[in-house]
DNA sequence: CCTCCAATCGAACGTGTGTTCTGTTAATGA
DNA sequence: TCATTAACAGAACACACGTTCGATTGGAGG
């Protein structure tokens, strides 16, 4: 996304404290007042530009008629199911449609609507063991993964090699009638494999990590 | 609660309707309209009503100043400003009181509260390079971090060592007259320093990691 | 019959508010 | 050096919009 100039950022902010103090968009006036600017057609020049860019969306000659997105005036937050762990020598726990929706009992996480951006399916694996480090990921660490038996060139998915018995975590490339698993870490060889030695479990969308 | 008259029911319909589809409340000749009300006065005495029965509330002399108490504002996430790059061989650019809300933050980050935990002074660096391995922090990454000049042992610390010229993300012990920075990686063996050679910068809250 | 009052209507008033126009300034590039 | 453009200032315009006021209607209660 486009960088926004001290001024946009400005104008943004006062719109959205507005919104949330008075329960209503702000005129242009009050955010000059807000920001300080001397002239109303600073303003209406930069909600010009803002909505140009997509940040809101404006209703000509109408008071307050600005429309700031869905997406920022509600919870932009998602709960997420913890399926349960990840570690080297074992497969993931992909949770099944059935089991998908049981998860009042059991853990979940609380994530930021940015960070799955609208994916659906999405669960969250904690990883156990220091076998990940070569996808700089710790012990303790959080994986979002995303359901799929399948992935495109160039995702990081969590693979089990059968042959190894093991889920690793990396980038997926088909080659040839081979496939390349490249590590995160690029001082790292890849890896070359026949299609039928290798599992997709799931794509990797993020990780979290806390340090207390 | 009382039971609304049809024409009371009507409006605050209107309301809703309106609200939902525009983003911003209506005008009194907007619910007149959307009502088939042939008075604005009409609208107007309705709305005195239902503020009166605390359905709504308005704010007097301001146009679209109707304000449902529908939408709450439970923050389970929080905005982060995003204070600039970090990266080994500079300083990071811890945001001032000033800068706070300013213009050093041309962009922000929505955050689960749960990755914050109700602390305050929260920013978030982009990492620049591939400097932070050693911590399993890779090139693109986000560090949370939290303004701090001082830290408690086992902290992991933003810290600028002085005469490295260099910012690195460590955990921090003092032992008797020195101090201990711990790298994540066990493997890797600790730098031990004098105190006025190393300079807190922040407490490192967490990290995120998007995969596209 | 009457009064009382909630609910509505139509019109008018004053100002809040989006918009536009004319300039000015500073930065950029040919 | 001049032309171009983004960003801003100040003033003025037109009308959208909240408010008010007088009048009417219809029902409830005496």
């Amino acid at each position: 996304m486009k960088n926004l100039t001290p001024r946009q950022y400005q104008i943004l902010e006062a719109l959205r404290d507005f919104l949330n103090k008075k329960g209503y968009p702000p005129t242009v006036r009050d955010i000059q007042r807000a920001c300080g600017i001397s002239s109303t057609s600073v303003v209406d020049y930069n909600l010009k530009v803002l909505e140009r860019m997509g940040y809101l969306r404006r209703d000509r000659e109408v008071s307050r008629g600005i429309d700031i997105g869905e997406r920022e005036r509600r919870t932009a937050t998602v709960r997420v199911p913890v399926a349960g762990y990840i570690a080297a020598g074992e497969p993931i726990p992909v949770p099944t449609p059935d089991t998908w929706h049981l998860e009042a009992s059991a853990e979940a996480l609380e994530v930021a609507e940015e960070m799955i951006k609208g994916r659906e399916e999405v669960f969250a694996l904690k990883v156990k063991g220091t076998s990940m480090v070569d996808a700089y990921i710790n012990d303790g660490d959080v994986v979002l993964m995303q359901a799929a038996a399948t992935a495109n060139d160039g995702d990081m998915v969590a693979a089990w090699l059968k042959k190894e018995n093991e889920v690793t975590l990396k980038r997926i490339y088909r080659e040839g009638g081979r496939i390349r698993l490249q590590p995160a870490n690029i001082q790292m060889s890849p890896l070359y494999l026949d299609p039928d030695e290798v599992e997709v479990q799931g794509r990797v969308i993020g990780v979290l990590r806390w340090l207390d």
